[in-house]
DNA sequence: ATAAACTGTTTATGGTATATACAGTGTAAA
DNA sequence: TTTACACTGTATATACCATAAACAGTTTAT
């Protein structure tokens, strides 16, 4: 038996976890690694992830950058952390007396309001299936929407997988939305994207015969609707999805 | 009337929409634009996103890093220029003669198939809505599985939305499948991932109620199927989508 | 007391994107 | 034909970046 402290992780990934020892000897550290994300959180919320560099975090903090690499490996490892820390959700909102409905578009929506606060979570890609602690909080939050349900545990990562990547589309939309107003348009008379002026003379409806009627009327770029479009669009997708598990579940029967 | 030729847009975009002006003076040139791309994405299929430079690029075509800049602005601009680019979906599979949902189906599916091909696509993070002509295309072909719908322009767009994004999700975890494939895993003894052993001395069960039996039984990792086995979670997912789809138009009637 | 193990810093290396200045080249106007 | 100009690709230079290596100081275990 294996009883490893799973040292095969990717040591960002380890450190999440807590899995690096702390041997006695030496000064006592100066800094923590939670101060360090901190302060890489607060540069990247503020000035965006470009403005993030182990020089500026470390001289936000009155250190070296070199002092940052005896508490994280490498930028890398300091980009996963931040995308994990905010992924920390600890003070859920209520869950506990709702249907599973109810409950997964609690769950879509916290997940959407993580990209809206940190707007730079969907800059840092991917690079795989969830294995830090808060994004694994995540996929079990997710997964408890389908406790009650009588799905088998496929049946329950595939719903889960469905949720997650609709939250992250709407939030990468919303982002946008956010940012365009935030640039000082108007929401009334021109809510829409920056370039819908220029689209309207791009797509034609030759090459484009189905988006073409779309974007003339307004809708792709959301012109034409308050700030709260988004938010009516992104409940109609859910609840398409929640439609379609409910027919699901209800065909088992 | 703006009769202009919408130069408000990025020079990048503007760029893949062949706004450029060509003046006559000057010698020829020798490279292009697409050769360019070409080259750049050679580099990226073969060896990932991180490899692409400009010299790199520069120096496989023959050339010094700043004569790129004379055709491209900036890298960034290079790499929305590449995205844009194995989005064309030019020959389009057949898709005349069937319902909605098999049309459905095949978008996600050619969706999906582009990130497989060129797994560096999901790294280049989206900075928001489309405007480039190939992504375009995407989302025209999106919304023609939905022409014969009786829908309006908004519900269309949210379908879409659904759907691209369902994609992009099974894209990002079936690129991870095939490069743990690829790295040498045999799947009949290990077509999970790479970090499923740690991560079940882990996550316990008090931390994670309902993640820790779903990791327990191999279910989170994908550990006890074949490769085909993300190919039916996909399937799965999308099924889902198509019944909530299919039930809101006939609570229409 | 001494050695070991750590701390943060300094310095150095090799990489990056890209601004600028340049010499050559083809076209357009004189 | 001559000349001016707008372009070409290149060479050079700047400013940044992540991070390796060497260092001097500090705390603890032996």
């Amino acid at each position: 038996m294996e009883h490893q402290n799973g040292d095969n992780l990717p040591k960002g990934v380890a450190l999440s976890w807590g899995l690096i020892k702390q041997s006695q000897r030496g000064p006592k550290r100066e800094l923590s690694i939670q101060q360090i994300i901190d302060a890489t959180i607060e540069i990247a919320d503020k000035e965006g992830l470009s403005a993030v560099s182990m020089s500026r975090v470390a001289s936000t903090l009155g250190f070296t950058a070199m002092s940052l690499y005896r508490y994280i490996p490498s930028k890398d490892d300091l980009l996963l952390l931040i995308q994990d820390a905010v992924c920390d959700i600890s003070p859920l909102a209520e869950e506990a007396d709702s249907d599973w409905r109810e409950k997964m578009r609690q769950y879509v929506k916290a997940s959407i309001e993580i990209i809206q606060k940190h707007p730079w979570f969907i800059d840092i890609p991917i690079s795989g299936v969830p294995i830090m602690p808060n994004q694994l909080k995540m996929v079990d939050r997710g997964l408890r929407t389908t406790r009650e349900l009588p799905l088998n545990d496929f049946e329950k990562m595939s719903i889960v997988l469905l949720l997650s990547g609709y939250a992250r589309s709407c939030g990468l939309i919303m982002k946008d939305m956010d940012r365009a107003v935030q640039a000082g348009m108007k929401p009334s008379e021109f809510s829409g994207l920056a370039y819908s002026g220029a689209l309207k003379e791009l797509v034609t409806s030759d090459g484009f015969p189905d988006l073409y009627p779309v974007l003339m009327s307004g809708a792709y770029t959301e012109e034409n609707q308050a700030a709260n479009t988004v938010g009516d669009d992104f409940a109609f997708g859910l609840e398409r999805i929640l439609d379609g598990i409910e027919h699901y579940l209800e065909s088992k029967k």
